[in-house]
DNA sequence: TAGATGTATATTGTATACAATTCTGGAACA
DNA sequence: TGTTCCAGAATTGTATACAATATACATCTA
C-alpha cells in the first residue's frame, strides 16, 4: 500500500516534477530559456519526454512555449502577484467557513504538529512546503478537492518569489504568529473570528512580498 | 492587424483545440479512451503532436492520462459540478463587483448586443460560447485576467453538460431573463443588486443542471 | 554607412522506428 | 467449471532522424 500515486512513472512525467521543481526552488530563474536539447543531454533523456513535459508546465502556467522560439521560465508582474493573492483571499476564506465545522481533533493535531516543524531551525528551504501544508490541513475538512488543487497551484506559483525574499525573516515570524491564532480559533470553532484572522493574514503576506518585490 | 493569437500555429496547438473541441461539443464522450494511433491517423498526422496535445489537455483537467493505459475524456461527478459552480460563485460576485463602476457605456452595448444574439433562433449550438461571453463581457472591466481566464476553463467544463440538457429549452428561457435583469442592475450601477442577481443566477443554473444529471 | 537581403547555423517541430507495458484469449490444470 | 498462466497482439512510451523555422551574421546595394 502506497502513496496512490503511479507506481510506474513516465520519464515525461518525472522530468515535468524536476522541472517544476527546479522552477519552484529558483534553480531556473524567471525568464530564462529552456534549451531542449541541452537540458534533455543533461537529464539523460530524448527530448520527447521532455517536450511533453513543457507542454504540461505551460498549461499549468510555469513557463511560457512560443512556436519555434521554444520555452522560458515564466515570470509574474507585480500585478499578477496581486491578483492571484486576490483569488485565494476569495477562495480560501470560503474554503475555511466550511471546513471550521467539520475539522475532527485529529485535524487540529496535525495542524500542531504541523507549526513544530515551522519552528525548526532549518525550515527555511522548506517553507514553502511546510506553509502550503498547514493551509492544506486547514482546508481539507471541506471537501473541495478541486478548489484545493487550484490553491495548490496558486500557492507554488507564489512561493517562488516568497522564497527569496528578503523580508521572509520579518514576514516568517508574523506568519507564525498568525497561523497560531489561525489555530485557536479553528479549535474554539469561532468561524467569523477564523476568517477575518485568515483575511489579514493573506493580504498581510501579500503586503510584504509586493513591498519587496516593488524595491527591486 | 491580426487577433494577437500565433500566427504560426503548430499542430500540437491545432490538435489540441481540435480534440478540445470535440470534448466540449460531445464528439468524443465522458469516459471514451482515446487511441492514439487512430485518432492521429484519422488527423492525419503523427502520435507525438497528438500526444503533446493530450498532456496539455490533461492539465486543463479535460482528459485524465494513465501511464500506458492511455487518455480518456474526463468525466465530471455531480460533487464535482457542484463544486465548480461554487467556485464561480465566489469568483464571478467578486469581479462583477469589481466591474460594474468600471463600465463603459460601450460594455453596456456589448451586453445588449450579446442578447440580441442569444435571442436568434438558431443560438442552441452556439449557446455555450454565446453565453460565456455574456459573462466574460460583464467581468472584463474588473481587469483580472488570471481569474478570467481560470473562469473560462470552469464555463468549458461546466457546458459540456449544459449542452446536453433536457432543462435546457426551460433553463434558457430563465437565463435569458436573468441576463436581462442583470444588465439593467449593471446600467443603473447598482452592486449589491446585481451581485446578488448574479449569486441567483448562478445558483439556478446549477440547481437545473445538477438536478437532470441526478435523474439519468 | 544604413538598410536590405541572402546564407549558414542553431533550435524547434514532426515522422518514423523501436522498446516497454498492458490487454486478450486460450491452454493447462485442479 | 473455474482459475492460473503464458504467448502474442494491441497500445503506449521513448529514441533517433529528418523537416521546418528562426536567429545571426556576412554580403550586397543605394
Amino acid at each position: 500500500m502506497d502513496s496512490g500515486l503511479p507506481v510506474k512513472r513516465t520519464i515525461a512525467d518525472q522530468v515535468a516534477e524536476l522541472v517544476r521543481q527546479r522552477i519552484l526552488t529558483g534553480q531556473l530563474k524567471g525568464g530564462q530559456p529552456i534549451r531542449q536539447e541541452h537540458l534533455a543531454a543533461e537529464l539523460g533523456v530524448s527530448r520527447i519526454p521532455l517536450r511533453e513535459a513543457l507542454k504540461q508546465l505551460a498549461a499549468e502556467g510555469f513557463v511560457t512555449i512560443t512556436s519555434h522560439k521554444g520555452a522560458v521560465v515564466a515570470e509574474l508582474s507585480i500585478q499578477e502577484v496581486e491578483e492571484l493573492f486576490d483569488i485565494r483571499l476569495r477562495l480560501e476564506t470560503w474554503l475555511l467557513e466550511l471546513a471550521i465545522p467539520a475539522m475532527t481533533e485529529r485535524d487540529l493535531e496535525a495542524l500542531d504538529e504541523n507549526m513544530e516543524e515551522q519552528r525548526r531551525p532549518d525550515i527555511l528551504p522548506r517553507w514553502g512546503d511546510v506553509n502550503w501544508r498547514f493551509h492544506e490541513i486547514m482546508y481539507l475538512p471541506a471537501g473541495r478537492p478541486i478548489t484545493l488543487k487550484l490553491l495548490k497551484n496558486i500557492h507554488d506559483k507564489i512561493d517562488r518569489y516568497l522564497r527569496l525574499e528578503v523580508t521572509m525573516r520579518s514576514g516568517f515570524e508574523r506568519a507564525l504568529r498568525e497561523h497560531d491564532g489561525l489555530i485557536a480559533s479553528c479549535r474554539a470553532r469561532e468561524v467569523p473570528a477564523a476568517v477575518s484572522l485568515l483575511e489579514r493574514h493573506i493580504r498581510e503576506t501579500a503586503r510584504g512580498l509586493i513591498a519587496s518585490l516593488k524595491v527591486q
